[in-house]
DNA sequence: TATTATAGGGAACGAGAGGTCACTTGTCAA
DNA sequence: TTGACAAGTGACCTCTCGTTCCCTATAATA
């Protein structure tokens, strides 16, 4: 019946731009990728450029559907182990779903080219989840599980490592189990330095 | 007399590549960017990837003289204060100078397809700076300006968000003002959290 | 059954890419 | 003065790019 492969245009497109950008990327592989010959693909886009916008509206639909309404915004945790079970669940999934790591990628090749691009990569490198954590940990401090302290600073300040060994996982896929325990490290390490030490056991 | 020619092809090339990533530039551009037409350019590198080579190596070359050697370190601050403002100077110079600027825009916009790029991009970004601060802050522990603690721990933490908000700069240079202030902000919270409480005033 | 829209194949086009080559010019050493 | 060489020019080559056009096979529709 009916062709899914605007569909499957768009997941090859993901692929091979994420490797060599959108200006390394040719048409001719893309098609090839798929079975295709390449002016097959020009019966589902117009042009290499509405590939793009078509993959771009998609991974900002994506995001906008994930992270980006308020109610979104995961449970706060119960104890400071909730906090890196929380975390680590994150990360493992992040840097495991390769969908979303060739996502990071074509953000990081195209945001100095895109202004689309540029604005989803500040809110999915730091932004989006400085925000989100900046809720959690006010909720943390609420209970009492984290000093008070200006929960913005707090959250960028656990953010920006955690970030940064995605990045490194993006880069170096070979070191990503060292750099998941270096993330679960990392979050103990702030819970030992944040979290309020009169819990008497 | 003699040319600088091959020099300012390279810093051509550093600026296109920078701008556009290296599949998204092309020989012509760069060559009238200089006054040339683009055969001249092949009587001083025998390819396009010459040039990406070259260019490499001299960033190579320049990393490793300016913070590839372990007596490169910088002093070991005085005083709290001392580290923002070393912090700072660092933070200062490294985004406003276009030449690191771009170098750090081509790292990351190739980093994905050439292993040296990826090696210099991980020193750049994450893993230089951090064992560089490891030694700082065992020398202020040393001093009792620290508290301590794991000093290659604390430089991690340390560093990933200096760097996050240094990428926030080259992503969106009407920000630098702004990531600046939230730099020496994070400075200072810092040495809030880790620094010794027991200096009596 | 006849028709028509859809998905794809294949050849071809124009533009622009990287790269080559013969030629000119200026500079310096012998 | 002459010869050699480095630096730059402009025409040209080949290849590949994105894109277009026309053809076919299929499957739903009237």
């Amino acid at each position: 019946m009916a062709s899914d492969t605007k569909e499957r245009i768009l997941e090859a497109a993901l692929e091979m731009f994420s490797q060599n950008g959108y200006a390394g990327t040719n048409i001719r592989e893309l098609s090839a990728s798929l079975g295709l010959v390449k002016s097959g693909v020009y019966k589902h886009y117009e042009s290499k450029e509405a590939i793009w916008n078509a993959l771009l509206d998609e991974m900002i639909a994506y995001y906008a559907e994930h992270f980006g309404s308020p109610e979104r915004l995961p449970p706060v945790p119960d104890s400071p182990e909730g906090l890196v079970t929380m975390t680590m669940r994150m990360v493992n999934f992040t840097v495991h779903d390769e969908k979303i790591i060739m996502t990071r990628k074509v953000l990081t090749l195209e945001q100095f080219r895109d202004g689309r691009a540029r604005d989803l990569a500040a809110k999915h490198f730091l932004t989006g989840l400085t925000e989100m954590f900046t809720q959690v940990f006010a909720g943390m401090m609420d209970k009492g599980l984290l000093r008070k302290d200006d929960s913005a600073m707090l959250a960028f300040a656990y953010i920006a490592p955690i970030s940064a060994l995605i990045h490194l996982c993006d880069r170096e896929p070979e070191k990503t189990e060292e750099a998941i325990r270096q993330a679960e490290a990392f979050s103990r390490h702030f819970i030992r330095v944040y979290g309020q030490e009169d819990r008497s056991e």
